[in-house]
DNA sequence: TATTGTTATACTCTATAACTATA
DNA sequence: TATAGTTATAGAGTATAACAATA
């Protein structure tokens, strides 16, 4: 097996770019058809996981601390969220996803219909692999711990 | 070979969104270490590929075409990318990347540490696979045209 | 003293609608 | 008539700095 052609990290990063700007499309079709913005979406999405403090949900979102006040408020108000103050810390508020926002979240991950057809156009075994490398190259905590 | 487990299309999707979180942030770092915001950066991004029209640029960043406005004004204010009108038809203006704005797409390219470094956890021939099943899921224009 | 979350502020991003110039 | 781009506007996202409550 030689007949693959070898592909420099700079090109992988470039693929890497366009990949992310097809899913990233996708995903914000299928947020604002819930009437959400991309990045209450990614707030959901993250909370699918399990309950996060305000601190890790900016991290995760990569950005400031302060910004998640207002997305969680508009998430709050319209149910889909809701904080609660840790047991452990009283500084820490936890937020949860609501029955609402669970519901929503899994409706627009099913309306990503353009990747789910890219991923389904894989064999099984092809999304294992890919699954395994994504995982190798993307997840450097796990090797870390 | 049947030692990895399956994985189905929902666990993919939810490790792609953790890996492309994960690169859309590094760049996000990367970017505002140059002062520029994560829509601007996307934008030099793709006119590295060559120069765009206002309309393709919009629609590459899944965004209004009436953002773009201010976003290309703002990278041209800065000497980054200038509007030419297209020669065919006047209606078209053409954005093209100035040579300071090449050097900083590579500077931000280069400072994105994390995505190189888990890159360059893989094998040659393991690029080369995360490549080939990246472009299968993700360009499915290829196959149409 | 340090950390979590909020508030105030200023700038940027975003979609919608209305407009101009061109096709 | 339709399309490319801009402008005006309002709401949302964003970082910085200052603050209160808690650790």
């Amino acid at each position: 097996m030689t007949g693959t052609p070898r592909i420099d990290t700079a090109q992988l990063m470039e693929l890497l770019s366009v990949s992310l700007a097809a899913y990233y499309g996708d995903f914000t079709v299928a947020a604002a058809s819930e009437s959400l913005t991309a990045s209450q979406g990614k707030t959901l999405n993250v909370l699918r996981r399990g309950p996060a403090s305000m601190s890790v949900l900016a991290t995760t979102l990569t950005c400031d601390a302060s910004n998640m006040t207002g997305i969680v408020d508009r998430l709050e108000k319209r149910g889909l969220v809701r904080r609660e103050p840790s047991p452990s810390d009283r500084r820490v508020k936890n937020v949860i996803l609501t029955a609402e926002g669970e519901r929503v979240i899994d409706v627009i991950r099913g309306k990503m219909h353009a990747t789910l057809a890219g991923l389904n156009r894989l064999s099984a075994q092809e999304r294992d692999t890919l699954y395994a490398l994504l995982e190798r190259a993307f997840t450097a905590q796990l090797a870390a711990a």
